[in-house]
DNA sequence: AGACTTTGTGAAAACGTTTTCATTGCGGCC
DNA sequence: GGCCGCAATGAAAACGTTTTCACAAAGTCT
């Protein structure tokens, strides 16, 4: 038998209505109110906020939805996020989808059924798409990603320029044929592909690109094959911090020496990098500005729901290290 | 205005108590049922949780409080038990309290409030002998750590033994100054600090052991200062991943060579510790295991809550790599 | 001084479900 | 054929809060 407002208000010898606004906001006398904390305290009363939710209809809740929580990108955004909202007085709701599209769906419909007050989402290009048709109930707001330009506001990086800085700096080095490795589900993959392409071209290179899923076991299974191949890369560009470790492992099967038979490059500056030897030469994304634009964004967007969608684009910062500098 | 049961029973030709039924499980004939469906589908309904929870006064909720998200190991375990709490038709809130007592003791109340029907949490010390003294009146299982004996449902690794595995491998490589460094805030670190103390003594060494909190700045901090003493060790037994990874940086710093100048070994068989030169021995924890056995006992703990409290200790496994191979 | 506003309070309605309770229809049993 | 039990259904109560509404007391303005 778990204690309730009555209680308290019995116990302090007010009506229930005079608790719930001592507890919340709403005019109560100095002395009243003291009465219902102690009451509180006594009681070891705790409220139940089903109920405060239901009655409010306001949940004080945003969901957080990382495509793949062990990439330590999503975890450190997560921080931020997680910071902001609590800063804010919100609750979060950190979900995990494994870049599973039918994941994705399970956790869009949890987040109506709890009904947040809005979502941050880290989607792969398939759920992206289909959001842009038939739109939730619940504001959304992308992050690191993003689907049809116009249909949810979002914060991503300059991935194009990003892609194109790693290029130009691998050829500065001294490189030819450059490889590059892009995750096969999102958006951001596409850009950073995009950069690619156009950044080899630009050279005068050809471009040598494929996909595979965003994880190091897929990337390494990868790169091991196309460094068998009859003419390898001389260098690879890689989608991301998991991918990257992927590729370092590919090398080193292979036998291949970095940064001389092989030059490495990729996106996040995850802490391992500058470990290995030699360090790997990466773009750093500002993640904890990320995580506070997007609660910024949502913000603005409770605020005022009819205001026009906005991109936020962020710049990546890049980090020579030993991968791409050829003796 | 949000769609209700009502709407759908309206939509149906139905009472609301028919739809409850079908939605859930009840006695609902298959003609009323399909009806109840098409209705749900045409409306868009979604049913509110908040509502639901609060009339069935079931959440179908755990929570899971660990002690860093950057921890690669936490995120390890979070993923097995996310995984065990789906499969058994639960919803997962998973919280991050940094190691901080306060964090802590706000996201217990949280768990309250929301009414959870049981907690997997690692606790600090702290926390875990304060709720020694006062219980929760929600089922808790402790992860990674305990409390006092016989408090607390725990699963645990056998640190002792874990440690002094670690230990006893690093003498018979030839290492004499054998230092430990161990997490400053979970009973798990004592438990290491034990483990490692016996196996030195045992040989006849002299321990030397120090404390820091348990991540990579603060170990790099305090192994940096240990290795310009007067008489450092030459050899270092480290107790998490995060801590290995800030040796490792500081040995470089220090420009010692790992393992001639110094011999490192330490916890959690993280994906970098086999990328840097040289290899990380390491102790693997099961952590899938781990997971699964918490949520394990936790049902159990629900199925029956005045059974006698129990500790399942899991066992480590050396993965022996060049760090503690002296030439 | 009278008419209004403001402030503090309690009773009761409301939030959107599930569950209890009563009712109906129906098949089986004596 | 009457009675019992069971299955399917609806009306209404219940879950634990917050919020609305009503009201009294106390200022505040003309």
């Amino acid at each position: 038998m778990t204690i309730g407002i009555r209680d308290v208000a019995r116990a302090a010898g007010v009506s229930t209505a005079t608790v719930s606004r001592a507890l919340g906001r709403g005019p109560v006398s100095e002395a009243l109110k003291r009465q219902v904390e102690e009451a509180v305290r006594r009681t070891g009363y705790r409220p139940n906020l089903s109920a405060r939710r239901l009655r409010s209809q306001s949940t004080q809740t945003i969901g957080l939805i990382v495509a793949d929580i062990r990439n330590p990108f999503f975890t450190a955004v997560s921080r931020a996020v997680e910071d902001a909202a609590y800063a804010a007085g919100m609750r979060l709701i950190l979900c995990n989808t494994d870049e599973d599209p039918d994941r994705e769906a399970m956790y869009l419909r949890l987040m109506e059924e709890e009904r947040v007050t809005g979502v941050i989402f880290a989607p792969t290009r398939i759920t992206a798409e289909k959001l842009a048709a038939r739109d939730l109930d619940v504001p959304v707001v992308f992050i690191d990603r993003t689907g049809p330009p116009g249909t949810h506001d979002s914060v991503v990086l300059d991935n194009a320029a990003a892609a194109s800085l790693l290029v130009d700096h691998l050829i500065a080095c001294g490189y030819r044929r450059i490889g590059g490795l892009f995750g096969s589900t999102s958006s951001t993959a596409q850009e950073r592909r995009a950069g690619y392409e156009t950044a080899i071209r630009r050279a005068g290179l050809v471009p040598d690109m494929r996909s595979a899923p965003p994880n190091a076991a897929a990337a390494e299974l990868c790169v091991g094959g196309w460094l068998s191949e009859a003419t390898p890369p001389d260098a690879l560009v890689l989608s991301n911090g998991l991918m990257l470790m992927g590729a370092v492992r590919a090398a080193r099967s292979a036998g291949l020496g970095v940064p001389d038979d092989l030059g490495l490059a990729g996106f996040d500056n995850d802490a391992w990098t500058d470990l290995v030897e030699p360090g790997l030469t990466v773009i750093e994304q500002p993640v904890a500005e990320i995580g506070a634009q997007a609660m910024s964004l949502l913000f603005d967007r409770l605020k005022a729901p009819d205001q026009p969608i906005r991109k936020v684009t962020l710049s990546g910062r890049l980090v020579v290290r030993g991968s791409s500098q050829r003796g």
